[in-house]
DNA sequence: GTGACGATAATCT
DNA sequence: GATTATCGTCACA
């Protein structure tokens, strides 16, 4: 992989953030580390989260961290949690509100080798093989497994470090499912994760 | 296969 | 001072 496919237009994100959640099914993160190295894969699984009306959501309260999510739509919203852990974002609203996208589970699609080195121990089988299942099922694997830190933070979705692209095209209806969100205390009866039914690479 | 638990520090009250 | 949009390991089945 050397060159990335075109963006998706800032546009994408000026949405309801439950659409643009369902509508990222199916569609390619990319990562361009430092090296020149281009990691990624297709978005399986994602939760939406909205702005003053949604207890759940970062952005519920309007604080120096989540101020990102009241800002323009298209750009990363990277945060660090349990003392350890990064989880990536893409700030999604309408106008005038908050919201973005958590990116909780990738399906691989280039650079598993490195991937799994930077997942260490965890993504290795006990024949010293790769597991591609444990590379990017979860939203701190997928930081992890893409160098994705603070530093992304802010970074927008249609440039060269970090990059959302169309993949192969929308996930039909019938192969999208629709659940509560996982680790959510505050607004855990809202129904705002969206993940691709079949797939072999989701978290949990 | 499942479920409990500890790690570890930024962020907010 | 409490909480946390998580994960890996360990016990057990």
């Amino acid at each position: 992989m050397e060159r990335l496919p075109a963006a998706l237009p800032q546009s994408f994100y000026g949405r309801q953030v439950a659409e643009v959640a369902r509508d990222l099914l199916g569609c390619d993160l990319w990562r361009r580390l430092p090296s020149g190295v281009i990691c990624g894969g297709r978005i399986v699984e994602c939760e939406a989260y909205g702005g003053s009306d949604d207890p759940g959501s970062h952005a519920f309260r309007r604080t120096p961290r989540s101020e990102i999510m009241y800002g323009p739509p298209g750009f990363a919203y990277v945060y660090f949690t349990y003392g350890m852990h990064y989880c990536a974002n893409a700030v999604s609203h309408v106008k005038g509100t908050a919201g973005a996208v958590l990116i909780r589970a990738l399906e691989p699609l280039a650079d598993l080798d490195g991937m799994a080195s930077r997942r260490g121990k965890a993504a290795i089988d006990p024949h010293g093989e790769i597991r591609p299942r444990a590379l990017c099922s979860g939203p701190a694997k997928i930081t992890q497994a893409l160098a994705i830190d603070r530093g992304l933070n802010g970074t927008p979705l249609t440039g060269s470090e970090l990059r959302i692209s169309p993949g192969t095209g929308p996930v039909p209806d019938p192969e999208v499912k629709i659940t509560t969100r996982i680790g959510v205390n505050s607004g855990a009866e809202l129904l705002a994760r969206f993940i691709v039914e079949r797939s072999n690479f989701l978290s949990r």
